[in-house]
DNA sequence: CTCTAAGCGAGACGGTACGTCAGGTCTTGCT
DNA sequence: AGCAAGACCTGACGTACCGTCTCGCTTAGAG
């Protein structure tokens, strides 16, 4: 069924899937469907997330490097970005956020809030190092963070490499010591 | 039928608006309907640019301060965001672009260009003013702005004052000489 | 869509006969069914009263002879009943009456009283005519008569002659002078 | 599970039940039900068995007046034809008959045929007694009866007692010596 | 001052998908 | 071994909208 429901988001994109159709996809009744899913959305939740999404399962490295380490998530996720299976996926669920608030905002908490806390927590690392201002506001930067990456994913455009490196280099400036 | 449009939209969501339900709502046939637009996201499309979407109508002051002229465009942005009404809007935008990529990105680029280009022209005249490194990549710092503003109407996540500080004193930071 | 009905019920009977089906063979679509009948059943009554069902559109001829009279009218409804397309519309209309009551009892108004109305009509006649006692009542004898044929075609059993003879002759006797 | 099957036709009719509803209310689960009988029809024929239906297992007393023999016999019928209950399995009798021809016409040979017999019997001795005329078709007789009883159950008209003493009245006098 | 034609409302139509119901088959424990 | 529980595939239900298609009815503007 997930996996279905991915080739066909894949395929044709989250608002031309159809229950009918995934179900002779999966060669599975629509009533089974309905049985463990209330929604088209929730089983997009689902296979989002037995499945992976840009971002979400990279192993996150850490160095003594900020800004390396910083750029490497951000361009891994940009090659997941670069995939069109996986930025169909993203845009799909931009779609369910967009259109249902709740059942995003769900999703969203799941894929965001790791990343948000590994940037977090590796900024304080580099706060004690000394390589970033006391002050600095680092969930605003793991936020820009994913603002951009799903920004980016939504109008389709490529996170080329050098505008990883710009967005990385502003973001670090701006909290540097 | 804008109007009606923009009506719908706020009540019950884009994704609930149908084609149907604006004709009733705007006493107006079907045909008619199809006779000047080709799809509900058309009417989006005109229903946006003829109303106001959040940012797009504001007037951009140019003062010598380039922190308050960026921190009073996104707080304008901010209010904007700030009525529920804008809000699903945007989300119907949003919704759209994820949807159709083309439709999207022409929407988008009407909507995010002149924010786009005032920034760029604002932060030029700073580097002019010496208050911005040279370097500086303006479009990547419109970009981040607009992401912002985006990501947080999807997530129907007030941009708060507090907020808009943090983020244009992070950026500025990132792109001061 | 009466027709296509009516072939169904002949082909399948009516237990057996699915809107969606009479969609398809008619080359109509659901919606415009549901349009113009509540209910399958809504569809057979018109069906039945277009088409025609046995007994119902015989002309009923009046001779001087009771007996003979009321043999033809029989025989000819048997002889309806003897083709097997019109036993499985006999059918239907019972089994219809015998689930919804109302309808049924609309419907079976509709076939029965026109024979009901000439048996006492012919009666009356006789009863001038002195063949018949002038206390017999009439109405009990057309009733028994639609009883009869209605019993008959439940059960599928053809209408013989001899057993049109027989029952005449019983009735009759019944009410001799 | 009988007991149940009868119940849930008295309340809602015959179409209106449900294998599910049956199993639920019998507090047997399905499998059980399939494991003994092959279709709603066949739980109602076994219902209709265990349970009464009217005429069904009226004791038929013999007298010497025939007459009220016959009466008798058609009052006590039609005082079960009086209770909503008893109309509301007549009539799925007639509805399984009207649908499934074969097992109906069981059915009905189980209801019809003491009924038939009897009243064939009783007429015989009438025969002997010199009351009845020596080639009086008796089973033309018998049908009468149980195609009037059917037909006003079919309909829900009660057979009044008016009605009743017409009917023999007629019969009997078609009859006669 | 007609007459014509474009635009309109109303709404029927063939479709596709929806979410629900029940049918009949099956597997899995409990007793 | 027999059963309840209930998952499963199937097929039909009645509904909602889709986008297309006549229909008449205004209502100007051109003859």
């Amino acid at each position: 069924m997930l996996a279905a429901m991915r080739r066909a988001i894949s395929a044709e994109g989250y608002a031309a899937v159809t229950i009918e159709g995934l179900a002779a996809e999966a060669e599975v009744s629509k009533q089974t469907i309905y049985r463990w899913w209330p929604s088209k959305a929730a089983i997009l939740g689902e296979a989002l997330l037995e499945g992976s999404i840009p971002g979400g399962d990279i192993r996150l490295p850490v160095t003594d490097d900020l800004e390396a380490d910083l750029r490497a998530w951000f361009s891994a996720a940009s090659v997941g970005l670069g995939e069109p299976e996986s930025v169909a996926l993203a845009r799909a669920l931009i779609a369910v956020t967009a259109t249902d608030p709740d059942l995003g905002a769900a999703l969203n908490e799941r894929f965001a809030s790791p990343i948000v806390e590994w940037v977090v927590a590796r900024i304080a690392v580099a706060k004690d190092a000394g390589d970033v201002r006391a002050d600095a506001d680092a969930e605003a930067i793991a936020d820009q963070f994913v603002a951009t990456a799903s920004y980016a994913a939504l109008q389709g455009r490529p996170l080329t490499a050098e505008r990883v490196r710009v967005t990385v280099d502003l973001l670090l400036r701006g909290i540097a010591a």
